[in-house]
DNA sequence: AGTCTATAATAGTCCGAACAAATACGAAAA
DNA sequence: TTTTCGTATTTGTTCGGACTATTATAGACT
């Protein structure tokens, strides 16, 4: 098998993420057949269901595609070009945020209409931190998009903590409470950049933006963040997958 | 259990399928304690195992959260509001396509470099058959996106099928083919609606739209459409549920 | 040569079971 | 009253097995 990576996994991740190295790594061309699960069985000494559960992992993130007696083959190398959102993995979410970092530009406590302020509707909270700036690449020190970022008074971290830090505010205020991270609502629309953002991205005129909430919910079901980010057309793209359920 | 709906399902499929209706009916209030694991194999006589792969399929809808000891809860009813995409399943574009209709535009071959035209890299095909318009929201008429859609001329069925049908493109496409469907890749950008469209939608200047691109893909692995939709802001969303991988 | 048919390989769907992990709850202790 | 601790409940992970559905391939039959 391989390496821990600190946190630990079950059999089945450690499988899953052994073979989505190989494929990334180029061990099987795009194309290929893949092995089949009694050979990954014999390979990794499991049983049948926890092969099928790590494969089902791979398929779900458009890696392999299978089909009876004809086996499992390689759909895609996922070379994770930078800038494109791969969903269905929350995995993909954090890697994205190691990649860039956030210059806050202000930092403050703000009170409102929760439905208002956050765009959802079972949002309950009365006041809330508010940290807003420019999240910029770090490769090549680009501006990707202004943020956005909201979590309940009680729930926020000493800000001290927020703003020199290389990690993600959502990593920072479960850690801070003890949450692990349940899952996060995500919605889409898109919208003129404000002519005020303009100078921040170098842009002179009427340019299209996405602008993406998203929401944070814990494995308590509390919704710990509530996040907008907007991101100025071409620098952006969200790609997914979607296939039939089961 | 319940209908068998023409199509035969799995156990799993009609489990998951009775009880989606039965939260979207309001069976169980939002916040609410679902059933256990062991009272829903004794009420669908069948194995731990079936009822976990439903449930599973419910959590990745994000209708319901569940922890250890805890046990299973209702999130959300899904209301599956008009406009709004949900990612995670095939059933959700389909409903989608069939709440609209297609008012054709303009129909013809084309023929050009295959990734300039389909925005996709590896769809390799000579001549396309092109069906444009706009898609019309059947409830009240109002215009909610110009489609492109491109079919391989090798694949398309017969042009006079296309144009009154009720039915998908792709649907009628797969018919014509005997193809069943893989998945469907879909990439989002930001994009300003071009000029010559803001009298379709009756806007009289500068406005963002959603640009989505999706490439249908058969069980064998062929590319059979591809698919271009411009929605002006406002008129649709995409929500999504990213959840932990496992 | 083509067309049908049987076989076998492979993934898909279920079952039953055992144990692990998280944690709500109540009992015991401070 | 509050804290600590043990226990029971519920979901999570893994195993092994049986049968089904799909289909590539080879062989039999026109």
């Amino acid at each position: 098998m391989a390496k821990d990576k600190s946190v630990i996994a079950t059999r089945t991740q450690m499988i899953a993420g052994d073979l989505t190295d190989e494929i990334a790594k180029g061990h099987y061309t795009v194309g290929a057949r893949f092995p089949t699960e009694a050979e990954l069985r014999l390979r990794f000494g499991v049983g049948r269901h926890t092969i099928r559960e790590a494969l089902k992992l791979l398929t779900e993130q458009g890696l392999i595609g299978r089909r009876r007696k004809t086996g499992t083959f390689v759909l895609s190398t996922s070379p994770v070009s930078p800038y494109v959102h791969s969903l269905r993995d929350l995995k993909g979410l954090l890697d994205f945020a190691e990649s860039t970092r956030l210059e806050v530009n202000h930092i403050g406590g703000v009170s409102s209409d929760s439905k208002l302020l956050t765009g959802f509707e079972d949002v309950a909270h009365g006041r809330w931190l508010r940290i807003a700036g420019l999240r910029i690449v770090r490769a090549d020190h680009a501006p990707l998009c202004w943020a956005e970022i909201l979590v309940p008074e009680q729930l926020a971290p000493p800000r001290d903590t927020l703003v020199g830090t290389s990690k993600a505010i959502y990593e920072e205020t479960m850690a801070h409470n003890g949450f692990r991270l349940e899952y996060v609502e995500q919605e889409v629309t898109a919208t003129l950049l404000p002519p005020a953002m303009w100078a921040f991205f170098g842009i002179d005129g009427d340019a299209a933006a996405l602008l993406v909430k998203r929401r944070y919910v814990a494995h308590t079901g509390e919704t710990f963040e509530v996040s907008h980010n907007l991101y100025p057309a071409n620098r952006y793209r969200i790609r997914s997958i979607i296939r039939q359920r089961a």
